[in-house]
Order: structure tokens, then C-alpha cells, then sequence
DNA sequence: AATAAAGTCTACTAATACAATGGACTTTGT
DNA sequence: ACAAAGTCCATTGTATTAGTAGACTTTATT
């Protein structure tokens, strides 16, 4: 129940090429050592981005890759959709197949799980690279910051708890 | 980036006991048979869901399965947390804390991660076996729970605010 | 033109997780 | 006693994921 390693390396990448956008291409290595990615591994990830449009490729001699759109106009849905298929957090349409034909409770179920994946794909979707190098918290986030503020280096990260928000 | 095969029988079974609650034990078989699961995986699942507490066993012959508890104070956050682990529908703490020690565009992706977490958390902490044996759509789904509960339990942040939300 | 740096592409492998199965054992109703 | 049913553990097959290797192509620089 997780993302992928491939999917998390691809946002990685994605965020440091957005950091360096317009400063010309950024080779494979820089962003491997900067990111901390395996570098063959990366290669492949950036191929795919690249045939996806995202990024585009110099080759030869002062080579790399560089972003093709404003880093403010890439949500990363489309990142993740591109590398872990439909951002459909818990189920996709195909496994849920067994549910949709049977009774009220089983389409409730399925119900439950379109939910999810609407509430996550609507955060994902309105997140940009913009947003996370600018520093500046999601939209839909606005509240936490009140609660940064009084966090410390120290408080606990991972045991944040966030407060009622709502994603629209 | 999708729910276990397993986590999904075992929403299926708890879904079929909830329907039979208080009709005594069911067999294995015949949770099997009616919600269409391999017999022996079924099988291990029940196990785990009885380790759990979820459900009790009666042995011998005459016996099977039947919930513990009514199916209202069921959430299927709980069993999808039993089955698959927390429920963290794009990345886990482990695999994200490489993200919470650097620069703030890191943190920025990590608090994503936080965000689409809190809000699938809500959905389905708030979605009981109830709602769906009802066939209420989670839309639809009430606070009931909260109510229901003693009020002071932890989490009430999570559990509180889900009436309202538009999914696109 | 030679060279070196860089991306491209295909194939392979190792590790892991998932889904499922098998079989021996225990408990209980009749 | 016997059969039906749950319990428990070991194992297996398969798919996916993560990562590696190496030959090839393109380009800047000299």
C-alpha cells in the first residue's frame, strides 16, 4: 500500500529538475549525487519521462535533461500517474470489477474506494513542482502552517497530525 | 498502488458476516461460496482477522466465523490497516524519511504524502460495515460513530469532519 | 578526425511480496 | 467413534519491483 520506489525517484528527480529549471540541461549524474538516486536506475526513469513529454533529452557532450513546461504547470499526478498508472490509491478499476455487478453492499464498497481515490487524485492534482520548490504548502494546506510555526526542528515530523481540512 | 487481493477478500468476508451478524457462525465454505474467495486463503485471512479480535471462531463441528462486535462499530480503516498495513496510500513513514530531513521543498512533498494519507484516513475511518450492509453510500456517511463513541477517544480530529466533501 | 562525455536502448538478474495450496493437527457435535 | 470444522505451519508458484550491465549513438571540443 504504498508508492513505488520508480514513483518517488521520479518526483525527486522532477523537483530538482524544476529547481534548476532554465539553467540549461542537467546531467543524469548531477541529479543522481543532488537526489541520492541510483544513477542507472534514474536513467530509465528520465527515459520515460522523456517519452512522456515531461522532460526533454540534450545528448552528447554537455548533454542532460531539462524540464519542457514551467514547473507551475506540471501537477504531480501526472508524474505519478506516468510511472505507477492511475492514481487510484487502494484499487483500480480492474479489480473492483468484481464488485460494481452484485449487490447494494458491494457497490457501496466500491463506492468508498472511487472516494479515495478522488480525494487523493484531487490533492495530487493540485499540487504542482511550483508549489513544492516556492516552499509554499499546497493550496488545500494553508491551515497547517499556523501549526508550523510553533513546531520545532524537533517536534516530530512523522507524528504530525493535521488538522480538519478540506481538499477542494 | 493498489489494495492487496487480500485486503479486498477480507472486506468481502467481514462484509458477509456483517450481513449474517447474529445468525451465529458461518463456515469458511459458505463465506467462500456466497462472496466467491479461494477457500484456503480465506482461510488464513480469518485467522489474522481472529487474532485481531475482529471476529471469533467456534471450532468443531457446527462451527465458523461471526463478528465480535456490531458491524456499526467497524470501520473498514481497521481492517484494511490489519490486512495491509497502515493505511498510507502513497508511501509509508519508513520509505518517506528520506524526505524529512532535507530543504523545504522536500518537506513540502512529504506534508502531500501527509495530506492524501489524512484524507483517505477519513474516509475510511468513517465508513463502518454498517454504512455499507445499509447501502448508504459513503457519501451519505454520518457522523454516527463519533456520536455513537464516548467522544474522548484519540483520533477524533480524523473522524469528525467527512459530511460535506464534494468529490469532483 | 579523434576523443571523451553524455544520453539511448535492450536485456538480464536478484530480491521481494503476493496469492494460493497442502497437509497434519485439534476441537466439537452427534 | 466419527465426521465436520477450525488451527497452524510450511511451501510453492508467480508477478512485480528494483536495480545492473553493456553495447550503441550523438555531440562538443580539440
Amino acid at each position: 500500500m504504498k508508492i513505488s520506489q520508480k514513483g518517488l525517484y521520479a518526483l525527486q528527480a522532477m523537483m530538482m529538475l524544476a529547481r534548476h529549471h532554465h539553467q540549461g540541461a542537467i546531467k543524469i549524474r548531477e541529479i543522481a549525487y543532488e537526489e541520492d538516486l541510483p544513477e542507472k536506475f534514474l536513467e530509465l526513469i528520465l527515459l520515460e519521462l522523456k517519452n512522456a513529454r515531461m522532460v526533454e533529452s540534450v545528448r552528447g557532450a554537455k548533454g542532460g535533461y531539462q524540464l519542457r513546461r514551467d514547473p507551475s504547470d506540471i501537477p504531480l499526478s501526472e508524474i505519478m500517474r506516468l510511472i505507477d498508472g492511475p492514481v487510484a490509491p487502494f484499487a483500480d478499476a480492474e479489480q473492483l470489477r468484481v464488485l460494481i455487478d452484485r449487490d447494494l453492499p458491494h457497490r457501496a464498497l466500491y463506492q468508498v474506494f472511487l472516494d479515495v481515490r478522488d480525494a487523493a487524485a484531487k490533492i495530487l492534482e493540485n499540487t504542482t513542482l511550483a508549489d513544492l520548490i516556492s516552499g509554499n504548502a499546497p493550496r488545500s494546506t494553508k491551515i497547517k502552517r499556523a501549526a508550523k510555526k510553533k513546531e520545532k526542528e524537533k517536534g516530530s515530523v512523522l507524528s504530525m497530525v493535521v488538522g480538519g481540512q478540506k481538499h477542494e
